[in-house]
This record gives structure tokens, C-alpha cells and sequence, in this order.
DNA sequence: TTATTCTGTTTCGCTTGCGAAATAAAAGTA
DNA sequence: TACTTTTATTTCGCAAGCGAAACAGAATAA
């Protein structure tokens, strides 16, 4: 078992318990945002995500949008620049991820025989 | 760095990549297809992934349509059963999974400090 | 002040995907 | 044969997401 198929492997077994588990579905996008947000250092803003992911704004608007009606993440204005949007995280995305994270490593080492 | 952290980590890179890149932007659903048919063994036929993900056949023929269109997976009648279609690779979906995978793998296990 | 730039959101028309139900065709069963 | 079951697809109305353009408000420059 070399590294690239221990990786595919990987994210299989993520993309098929995420697809499988009850709950919310989110987008490719909703999730990279999600990831990106619990696990890189703040602050993160509509622009700095788009850029980062190469997408345009309105896209990470919608993506905060339904992200937030999901209470996974949360819209916090910015006190130094009123136009400006801080993105931050929630108790309900910390136990979100945490979950997830947990079902997947279980299965992320399996048959990799 | 534990695990779990290398875990998320590495889904974080895969998904960012993934959204970054231009190219067909693939949901869940049709991601997670095109890697079961990719690594596991066949046969695999739409019943079979609706069972293994736990979605409706109608989602799986749709998905297959989409996978199709691209040409990242092709429809092949079983001969045996009429009734049954199996899904098998393409030569341009294992040229994209080796082409993501490596950009990946690249990513996958930096900044884990 | 006035004009310009920046940030995020909203609107527009359109495409894609969804579940549930209906359908078509093949296989199995009596 | 006729009837039932299995397999995959299609149809239905609907919801969510897309890019491009327009927009509103805040900050900056003149």
C-alpha cells in the first residue's frame, strides 16, 4: 500500500461515511469553508475565504448563509472596518467536527490491504 | 499533531485543492462513486452504490449520468442480467483520480505543525 | 466636503439536484 | 402461460446553488 492510495483511501472512506451518515449534506464548498475556519488561525473574512478557495463572494455568501442556518459557523462584524465580516466558530461546529472526525478516522486506516 | 488532527488536516487540503482547481466540481455523492468504483472491486451496480451509501437509486442514476457526461465512469450492460447495469472505470477518470490524488498528496501532510 | 474604493449582500435568470411516485423491461415463480 | 418481483430509469414539483451584475454601506482619498 503506497501513500497515494493510503490518501484516496482516505478520503473514500470520509466521502462515503459523510454521504451515508443522516444529517446535513454540505457542498464541497460548505465544507472546505467549515475546515478552513475551525482549523486555521482567525480572523476569516468573505474576501480572504474567497481567494483562498479561488471562488467569488457571492459564493461564500451563500455558503455562510446556509453554514450559519445550520449554526456551524457565525457572522461576527468586524468593530475595526464596519464593512467587514468575521467569520467564527460555534459550540455546534466544534461538536460537528469533532464527530465527524472521530467516525472517520476509524475508518481511514481500514483495508488497506 | 495527533491523529485526528492529521485527519481533518489532510480532508482540509484534499478539499480546498479540490474546490480551488478549475474543472468539474463534483458533489459528494458523485465524488464519493467515482472513488468506490475506482478502488473497490467490482462488480458495481447502481443498487449496490445506493445500498452502500445509503441514498436512492434515483440519485445514484443521477450521479452516473452526471459521471458520465464527463466521462469519468461508463454504463456497461451485465450480460448475465438484463435488468442490471454495471459501472465501470474510463481511461480519463483514472487519469483525473491520479491527477487529484497526487495534488493531494502533495498538500495532504504540510502545516501539520 | 465630494468622489472613489472597498466589502459584503442581493437580485437576476438559469442549471442542477432532491425525494417520491410512476414507469418499463427483465427475471423469477406459480 | 400469467403473475410477481427485481432493477433501473423517468417524471413531477420543488429547493438550492451558480456567475454576473447591481446594490448599499463604510472607509479612504482628493
Amino acid at each position: 500500500m503506497n501513500t497515494t492510495q493510503a490518501t484516496l483511501n482516505m478520503w473514500k472512506q470520509a466521502l462515503s461515511q459523510l454521504v451515508s451518515r443522516q444529517g446535513p449534506d454540505l457542498s464541497s464548498r460548505q465544507m472546505a469553508i467549515l475546515l478552513i475556519v475551525y482549523m486555521e488561525e482567525p480572523p476569516h473574512t468573505v474576501r480572504g475565504l474567497a481567494s483562498r478557495l479561488k471562488i467569488s463572494k457571492p459564493a461564500v455568501t451563500r455558503a455562510l448563509d446556509s453554514l450559519g442556518k445550520l449554526d456551524l459557523v457565525k457572522r461576527k462584524p468586524d468593530p475595526k472596518d464596519l464593512r467587514s465580516v468575521n467569520v467564527v466558530r460555534t459550540v455546534k461546529g466544534s461538536v460537528y467536527l469533532s464527530e465527524i472526525s472521530e467516525v472517520i478516522e476509524k475508518a481511514a486506516w481500514e483495508n488497506l490491504g
